[in-house]
DNA sequence: TGACATATCAAACAAATGTTTTAATTATTT
DNA sequence: AAATAATTAAAACATTTGTTTGATATGTCA
């Protein structure tokens, strides 16, 4: 007997099992990252049986692969990085639209918060699933950026300086997802999710905007870089004293 | 017979076996992270026995634990946050001071790389490990540099943004250790070791100060922070085609 | 030297996990 | 309806991995 038609909730049973699993294995490789993952949680969450990953995706690294390609694929479909505004808008509005959709994509509570999640990890233990995202995604990303920034500087095209401007935006973007665990800790205060996008990405664009509007302003201070540093005022060591030698494990029954 | 006197590299035997997998452990918690981590290898870089590190540490996550507490304590005891300046400096000298020390813990070719490697890991994926350090170390070193921030923004103390500006500082120096693998591949002439550390300081100090100088310059754009986005305008789907319904997976023999 | 605590080692254990196998079931086509 | 292909299911497999065990060696101290 078919148990599908009785729980009566498939469409077409076709590859819903298929539709399924790659929802499940969404929302676990977001949760716990792609190796802590286990083919056996998705196929739980997914109520298929455990072999259903291996016959419908050959492997969990395949798996893994199609959910980043199809988050991505969301997040980018659901918040462009010019999110809102006319093609010739001025430079400073496509950067705060710019920011606004990063923050978006990010944040957003639906199912698409899964790329923020994924990437995460995807930066600190790449997988061979970003290459393709690299190239596709995030390279155009970068250099419609560095164009934003280098029109906002003005004047002559510095490659280094604009580079590192677009450093400094993207980190102040990303920086509110990656040290999540960090920032609600230390202030349990700051709000987090959607709702927290308006007023981040408003800052991050003031803040932005600001610096380099007056980067090369002469009376900025801290501007002197072959400033040397006093390495060794500070590297004498504290000899550690030799501690406590019994093992630290379980007590033997000796 | 005793193998360690004939190898004749022990200075004392004492502790030696417990000196080395810390070594060991550090290397490889850095490099593969807590849970990827395998106590088979640690125990094979520092030859010594699979048991070794539960009769010396009781559990590698005590293992990990320890070795976090070192290489925090070492990295923080060769650059403490406000590393050669005056303690009556201007605020502005002392930022510059937190974000070279920032990145020098980040960025040291020493052991001390470690600290800043397994701290990203913990970002991403917290252990019980990181509780003590938060307050011990992050905190304080968190209300340092609000202290500073307020201090130059000047004027009357608003909370929210000294906290902000603080995270758009601290985001851009954790970036480039958090954000490798990304930055290496889209610049690969863009380096990130020691030598980067003094051009990306002065980059992170001159932004950042020029940004908190001129934050409330009323020519600033993008602080309209009442903003409306215009959500429905992307949130057309794209129906996804039905694609070919063969099994992914390695060909079965029906 | 002999007794005792400490340390090391090889082997085994137990649990987790990605994958495969074989059979049963369902869907599609002839 | 029969035959064939596609899908699902239960069990087993093979490997990895943290930990434990029991034996053996080493160092210390009476």
């Amino acid at each position: 007997m078919n148990l599908k038609s009785l729980s009566g909730a498939e469409p077409q049973a076709h590859d819903e099992t298929r539709r399924q699993l790659l929802e499940a294995a969404g929302e676990v490789f977001a949760q716990t990252g792609f190796r802590n993952a286990t083919v056996r949680e998705i196929c739980r969450r997914a109520g298929a049986n455990v072999a259903a990953v291996n016959y419908h995706f050959g492997d969990k690294e395949t798996l893994y692969a199609e959910v980043l390609r199809d988050s991505q694929q969301k997040a980018f479909e659901k918040y462009p990085p010019l999110l809102g505004v006319a093609a010739d808008a001025p430079p400073e509005e496509k950067l705060c639209a710019f920011i606004r959709s990063f923050l978006l994509r990010i944040f957003d509570s639906g199912s698409s918060t899964r790329f923020g999640k994924i990437m995460s990890r995807e930066m600190v233990e790449p997988t061979g699933a970003l290459e393709v995202l690299l190239e596709v995604r995030i390279r155009p990303m970068a250099d419609q950026l560095r164009g934003l920034v280098a029109e906002i500087l003005g004047g002559p095209a510095d490659d280094a300086a604009v580079r590192l401007c677009s450093f400094s935006i993207v980190s102040q973007c990303v920086f509110f997802h990656h040290c999540r665990t960090m920032i609600t800790r230390l202030f349990p205060e700051q709000r987090l999710d959607a709702s927290a996008v308006e007023p981040l990405a408003g800052h991050i664009a003031r803040f932005s905007l600001a610096a380099m509007k007056h980067l090369s302003d002469p009376e900025t201070p801290g501007s002197k870089p072959g400033r040397a540093l006093p390495r060794g005022a500070a590297a004498a060591r504290v000899r550690r004293k030799p501690a406590d030698r019994t093992p630290q494990g379980k007590r033997r029954r000796h």
